[in-house]
DNA sequence: TTCGCCTGCAA
DNA sequence: TATTGCAGGCGAA
């Protein structure tokens, strides 16, 4: 027997979005019903063996039903803008599936459902109706079957309805349940029934009378006794209820069964399309399929022929665009390339062909050519000794800029995202193979990557030229990004010198002590348990030792500092566990973690700055991440004493004072604040100063201290709530400062609501060199979004431009280093930091140089001020 | 093994 | 329910 699915589109897209919790991919938009929807349309399709499918939806547009009553549907709330943008999606998708969508003026999707139903019933097939909603059961035979998902994160199971079953849980037949529901009515469709009657009562009396009509010849004898009233008062209403309540099974529709056999579902339409969403486990359903579809993948050609190689190399002149992707992994190093001509090549270095004649080629080919573009330049650097000055085009950078929200920027997403092409990706090549592992073992798949990753470049160049002009960005890339690949490459390569003997002795001294604690807390516990388990120690603390709970996270009790910090005094174990947290954390992250990265061979760590990571344009620091060693507490602070400069060097550093808060006096232009700049050497007492109508030498430590909280809020996108945690005082009382502050600075007020008023007309905020963030939260219809998309509209212009300013002061600092042929280097840098390790003959122009080109770096209203240390250690540097 | 959560370190 | 990050440990899948 075959069998037809018919899918209700909108109600099963519905319980999805609220099944599940909101997801989104790099593009914001959210996916996670749609996601919902093909989970339960796959578990459909797995369990039954149909040869036909289709979804049916609703359109906009007023059906019968509306003309009979003008409030029908009236009281449903409107679609959460997060579920509407899902719909064209799913239809997107099913599309690619090649499953049909029906929709049809007039009709709603439970009419073109049950005329479908019915008509195949008809014709002897098998038919199963999805959907969430109850009204359908009306449609159940012995032949359909109606079937209602409940969608839960964890798996979805389905209630199955045929005729028989629906009699069983209401004890009507599915033609009597429309009588059942022309008396209970419905509140989400606004069918009004009858005043009084509810489930309970509409199932007895249909059960006993079976139709409407029939309950009213025998109104008299209805039971209960406001029941039978009702009825005899309102039975025209239950009549009309009842014809709203019918779902139509005679609707003209112009649709052939054929055109809903199922295809090729998986195919590589549908895996784009998944694949943009980042619907990772139902790519897995994939399996390959797309690859088999394909006819053919581009492959690199080997030139393993030295004169071979040559000859493409000395092909490249001054109008030559490449694409370049220099691999060097453990044993193989190569170079893949590709000209306008998109016929990639790969070029091994062996033989006559060495590393180093191999290295020197390319970058001479590279400067020969009108311009190269490589996908994350920086770490090529180490094989391919390029300059700031050669026509070098990043195009990780560049997409970056253009979409700073994606997590990652490899050729698949660019080609996806600026040449609409749906790609393999590395991993789909390679698998888990090395890239040396694949060239030996696996050439086919090698050369198709190698093919990939040097076409991509040079394919997206023009058009990420073109986007960066068009969003005005060219500049910001060209001055500032790609000079700033550089700068940051020399960090890398300098590296910090670690005192490796010393860092081991903090990390045993902490055991020790850790040791004791531990010994200390089981005792206070009564029994031996897993600290460092927030699960396990909120066991302990709250259940077993009693102790009162603030709060609870989603998986239990809160056990974080600031909560433990208020239990101190009921009971000794808590500052033995607050002390043991401490430590724990100094070992593990630093003492320990530290220690793993420094390089044998010269005793150094190399950590990574990555340029495309954040959203504001802020560099990160990973492996390790140098810009989160511990400052304020003193056993923290101490761990800076293994980082030393190299013999007879000396660190110097130099920090931006308040960088943000005087990017904030001038981009708003408050004449009050940037006053206070121009007068004063301490900022907060200022503010506190002027806010709190005290003279400025008569301010207490607490309201300079609360002065300081609200210049931080102010740059973080201030809400009331945030400072009156902060501050631990009431949500009142934060309000109020709040007030005094914007009364005092109107031109901050000014610039805050323009900023978010301004990111909401276009879409993402500015900085002043013109970094744009998308902020798509700021329209979403979730207040908590929203409010979250308005702060991120007030800092993002203010933590972006004082990104912006320590990236042109680093360009230009390692660029007279290197200028000046100085032996000093830039080593770090900590987002309104820099740390130079400087030999002692030069000490003096380094200091120079850094105060110079950060206080030179941009010209703001206030002056930027820069404070200088120098110490034989990064603890002394204070 | 992978991944989400909690926690805590920095600017 | 304050902005931006990274990482370690736990524990479920």
């Amino acid at each position: 027997m075959s069998k037809v699915i018919l899918i209700d589109g909108h109600s099963i897209l519905n319980r999805a979005y609220y099944g599940i919790p909101l997801l989104s991919n790099a593009e914001g938009l959210h996916t996670n019903a749609v996601y919902g929807f093909l989970n339960i349309m796959f578990k459909i399709l797995d369990e039954e063996k149909a040869e036909y499918l289709a979804v049916a939806f609703d359109v906009h547009a007023p059906t019968f039903r509306h003309e009979m009553f003008e409030a029908y549907k009236g009281t449903r709330k409107p679609m959460p803008e997060e579920l509407r943008e899902q719909v064209p999606l799913i239809k997107e998708v099913l599309h690619a599936m090649q499953i049909p969508t029906l929709e049809h003026a007039g009709y709603e999707a439970d009419d073109i459902l049950g005329t479908l139903g019915k008509r195949y019933e008809a014709a002897g097939y098998d038919v199963s109706i999805i959907s969430g909603d109850r009204d359908l059961l009306q449609l159940a035979t012995d032949k359909v079957k109606i079937r209602i998902p409940k969608t839960k994160m964890a798996g979805t199971e389905i209630e199955d309805y045929y005729a028989a079953d629906v009699f069983e849980k209401y004890q009507v037949t599915p033609t009597e349940f429309i009588d059942m529901k022309a008396l209970m009515g419905d509140t989400s469709d606004n069918i009004p029934g009858v005043p009084g009657i509810g489930e309970k009562t509409a199932s007895k009396i249909i059960s006993t009378w079976h139709s409407i009509e029939t309950a009213h010849e025998h109104v008299s004898e209805l039971k209960p006794k406001k029941a039978s009233e009702n009825l005899a008062a309102y039975y025209e209403q239950a009549q009309f209820s009842k014809v709203l309540a019918t779902i139509k099974t005679d609707c003209v529709l112009d649709f052939k069964l054929e055109d809903a056999a199922i295809g090729q579902m998986m195919n590589e339409d549908s895996y784009s399309i998944m694949k943009r969403l980042e619907l990772k486990n139902i790519l897995k359903r994939f399996d390959g399929v797309a690859e088999a579809a394909a006819v053919s993948y581009q492959t690199a050609e080997v030139l393993s022929d030295f004169a071979e190689a040559v000859q493409w190399l000395e092909g490249i002149s001054e109008t030559t665009k490449l694409g370049v992707c220099y691999i060097s992994e453990g044993e193989l190093e190569g170079l893949a390339a590709c000209k306008e001509d998109r016929k990639p090549v790969f070029i091994p270095a062996s033989g006559v062909m060495t590393r180093e004649v191999l290295r020197d080629m390319t970058v001479s080919a590279v400067r020969r050519s009108e311009s190269c573009c490589m996908i994350d330049v920086k770490p090529q650097l180490y094989s391919l000794d390029l300059m700031e000055e050669d026509p070098v085009f990043d195009a990780a950078i560049a997409a970056y800029l253009l979409n700073p929200l994606k997590d990652s920027y490899t050729y698949d997403g660019i080609a996806q995202d600026f040449l609409g092409m749906t790609v393999p990706s590395r991993a789909d090549w390679l698998k888990k193979q090395s890239l040396a592992e694949a060239y030996e073992k696996d050439a086919e798949n090698f050369g198709h990557y190698a093919a990939y990753a040097s076409m991509i470049p040079v394919m997206a160049y023009e058009t990420l030229s073109q986007r960066l002009k068009e969003t005005e960005m060219t500049k910001l890339f060209e001055t500032i990004e790609m000079p700033l690949v550089f700068a940051l490459y020399d960090m890398e390569k300098a590296g910090i010198c670690v005192e490796k003997d010393a860092l081991e002795e903090y990390g045993s001294q902490l055991t020790e002590r850790i040791a004791e604690l531990e010994k200390n807390i089981y005792e206070l516990a009564g029994e031996n348990f897993n600290i460092n388990s927030p699960k396990q120690l909120g066991v302990i603390l709250f259940e077993k030792l009693g102790l009162p709970f603030a709060k609870k996270t989603k998986t239990g009790y809160s056990t974080s500092a600031d909560i433990l910090e208020k239990l101190r005094s009921y009971d000794p174990i808590i500052g033995q566990i607050l002390e043991y947290r401490q430590l724990t954390k100094l070992k593990s992250t630093y003492a320990d973690g530290l220690a793993g990265y420094i390089r044998p061979d010269d005793h150094r760590i190399h950590g990574k700055f990555n340029q495309t990571i954040t959203a504001t344009g802020r560099i990160s620091s990973t492996e390790p991440n140098l810009q989160n060693i511990p400052v304020r507490m003193e056993l923290g602070r101490l761990i800076r004493k293994v980082f030393v400069p190299k013999e007879g060097c000396i660190f110097v550093n130099a920090d931006y004072s308040q960088i943000e808060l005087r990017v904030l006096a001038h981009m708003a232009g408050d004449e009050h604040l940037i006053q206070a700049y121009k007068e004063a050497q301490d900022i907060h007492r200022m503010t506190a100063s002027q806010v709190f109508h005290t003279p400025f030498d008569e301010v207490t430590p607490a309201q300079r201290s609360n002065a300081k909280a609200v210049n931080f809020g102010i740059v973080y996108g201030i809400s009331s709530f945030g400072l009156s945690q902060d501050l631990s005082i009431t949500r009142k009382e934060a309000e109020n400062y709040i007030q005094q502050y914007f009364e005092t600075y109107p031109g901050i007020k000014a610039f805050l609501e323009r900023s978010v008023a301004d990111a909401r007309e276009k879409g993402y905020a500015v900085t002043m060199f013109g970094r744009r963030r998308p902020v798509p939260e700021l329209l979403s219809s979730n207040f908590m979004q929203r409010s979250f998309g308005e702060r991120i509209a007030m800092n993002s212009p203010i933590q972006g431009t004082a990104a912006d300013i320590i990236k042109i002061a680093m360009v230009r600092v390692d660029r007279r280093l290197k200028r000046q042929q100085m032996k000093s280097q830039l080593i770090l840098q900590i987002h309104d930091e820099l740390l130079i390790e400087a030999t002692l003959d030069e000490v003096d122009e380094v200091k120079h140089i850094l105060k110079e080109e950060m206080e030179h770096a941009a010209r703001l209203a206030v002056p930027l001020e820069v404070d200088m240390h120098t110490g034989h250690n990064w603890y002394e540097l204070k």
